[in-house]
RNA sequence: GGCGGAGUAGCUCAGCUGGUUAGAGCAGCGGAAUCAUAAUCCGCGUGUCGGGGGUUCAAGUCCCUCCUCCGCUACCA
């Protein structure tokens, strides 16, 4: 009656909240597949808490600024605004085609963005945390990054490279700096009080390792170009990208307003990261807030990375995937599935198109999908479409208690952990025991013999169907709802297989 | 150079604080079944647990050492 209202009680009574968020791509090219194996894993994360009840806030987006965005953007022939509005779009774009399902995609050349960033470097300063000071050194371009004389070596011609090979110029500037040095025993103390702060705990010795080696004052403005955010208060200075684009976790939620947003959702739950920013976020971000007075965020979780059938990817090398190509190829669910259940998350993991098309096969067609079509067949076909109860018998109830057990504790449990392939395998071991039942039962067997047993059996599976499908939803969203709509029609219609199986295709293009 | 991780069946890996004949999935081989997407089910592994040494009644599991690979980090030049 009154749909206002109770939409917001309905909203008031969805849990406790949860704030997740992925890094935000650095649009300088279109995306790859880590930026999707990043986006996938955080909406399953976000898919699975809001299942679980919780009140959950999903935030991802784009890095649009520093001085690579500037050069990629003049090399197409563009403003660095649009070509970032451009790139940007095209990230969102993967977003929509993966079912990433973000509330917030959020970028960093907007001006919320830019008030939010100024507010906490004005809050840092107020706090006697920035200094003004001169930046000299080699800096490379290309790994935005100053280095030491001594970690220079020597190229071809006897020019001068930085460690990653990158050329590198003598550049001498005016910038703010940011005491970070002032906070090392602080984030040490964090980092004890908190052992949950950086995962997995290998990522973590390594910063402990880094931290208590010792911080130098970060240089935290540039004034050789002006495609930041403008310090406050310090014309001709921009912030240095790595401060504007932390900031954008607590900008999503309105920083500075005290708004509700911020409120209910900050600090963050987890911001999920790929192991090669650890240190940023891990050190840099929470130095940050500390100096601004923010609460910091409950972890930061470094996943692994994504290798090309075992090889690194890069676009010199030219194996870099494009996840629009492997979305069309194989299918969304199919793609989210294989990268979350064979790789451990945390650590690094191969992609191939041999191991999607095993995997997805195996267990998605075979085994799961399979088991659908012939129970869901057999009720159309013998029982006109009508699905009767689940049946009392003691291979019933084991059977139901097994997958129940497994659905209702073993994956949740695994997947809270982030443990999605153990979690994922512990699913699979649910869809084996199902396949050995209705083999056991033999209810095409009963058909004649003893109709009755036949609809208990096929009851029994349905049940456990619809359990099984539940259950990995947040996996594979598209089509477990298409599943879950077809198990609530009556009368059962005639089913269509839900995963076909993949043709492992001749690569007769210039692959190699 | 320092610190950390890893090296277990053809492949990918589980094996917590040491204790019955070292496990799983995939692949392979054999059989059953035929409802179903030629899908499913059952059965089958004599593995130097990287090499060597040691502690122990007992070590994949602890200690020492060596080899290989990976990550973080430092430095020399």
């Amino acid at each position: 009656m009154k749909a206002g209202t109770g939409e917001a009680r309905a909203r008031l009574a969805m849990g406790k909240p949860f704030y997740i968020t992925t890094a935000i791509s650095y649009p300088n090219g279109r995306p790859h597949i880590g930026h999707a194996y990043e986006a996938i894993a955080a909406d399953v994360i976000a898919r699975f808490q809001r299942a679980q009840g919780r009140d959950v806030r999903f935030q991802t987006g784009t890095d649009e600024h520093g001085l690579k965005m500037v050069q990629a953007a003049r090399e197409a022939g563009l403003e660095p605004r649009e070509y970032a509005k451009q790139m940007s779009s095209v990230f969102q774009e993967m977003c929509d085609v993966l079912e990433v399902n973000y509330d917030r995609f959020i970028r960093t050349s907007k001006s919320d963005h830019y008030r939010a960033s100024q507010a906490i470097w004005a809050a840092m300063e107020e706090n006697g945390d920035l200094y003004l000071g001169r930046y000299e050194g080699w800096y490379s371009v290309r790994d935005e990054a100053f280095y030491d004389e001594s970690e220079l070596t020597a190229g071809e011609g006897g020019e001068k490279l930085s460690p990653q090979g990158s050329p590198v110029e003598w550049t001498a500037e005016e910038s703010w700096f940011f005491k970070l040095s002032a906070y090392q025993q602080k984030l040490l103390d964090h980092y004890a009080a908190n052992p949950q702060f950086i995962q997995p705990d290998s990522r973590r010795n390594e910063v402990l390792r880094f931290v208590e080696g010792g911080l130098s004052d970060l240089s935290i403005s540039r004034t050789s170009f002006d495609w930041g955010v403008p310090a406050p208060g310090h014309p001709g200075h921009v912030m240095y990208v790595w401060l504007d684009a932390l900031t954008n976790y607590i900008t999503g939620l309105g920083y500075p307003d005290n708004s509700v947003l911020f409120q209910r959702y900050w600090p963050a739950n987890v911001h999920l990261i790929g192991k090669d920013v650890v240190r940023f976020h891990a050190v840099y971000w929470p130095a940050f807030l500390m100096s601004a007075g923010i609460e910091l965020p409950k972890m930061v979780y470094g996943h692994g990375f994504l290798l090309s059938s075992g090889e690194k990817m890069s676009k010199s090398v030219g194996n870099v995937v494009d996840p629009f190509v492997l979305a069309e190829r194989f299918g969304v669910d199919p793609l989210r599935y294989f990268l979350l259940r064979e790789v451990p998350f945390g650590q690094d993991g191969s992609y191939s198109p041999e191991a999607i098309v095993n995997r997805v096969n195996a267990e998605l067609a075979n085994s799961f999908g399979n088991l659908a079509q012939r129970t869901l067949s057999m009720i159309f076909k013998n029982l006109g479409g009508e699905v009767p109860p689940p049946g009392q018998a003691a291979d019933d109830l084991a059977l139901l208690a097994t997958v129940s057990a497994v659905c209702g504790k073993d994956v949740p449990a695994e997947f809270e952990r982030f443990a999605f392939a153990t979690g994922l395998e512990a699913w699979m071991s649910a869809v084996f025991a199902c396949n050995a039942y209705v083999d056991a039962a033999a209810p095409w067997a009963l058909r004649k013999t003893d109709p009755e047993r036949m609809a208990e059996v096929l009851g029994t599976l349905f049940e456990a169907i619809r359990i099984l499908t539940e259950a990995v939803e947040p996996v594979i969203p598209g089509s477990a709802r298409k599943l879950l709509d077809f198990l609530g029609s009556r009368p059962i219609a005639q089913p269509v297989p839900i995963f076909p199986r993949l043709e492992l295709e001749e690569e007769g293009e210039a692959a190699q």
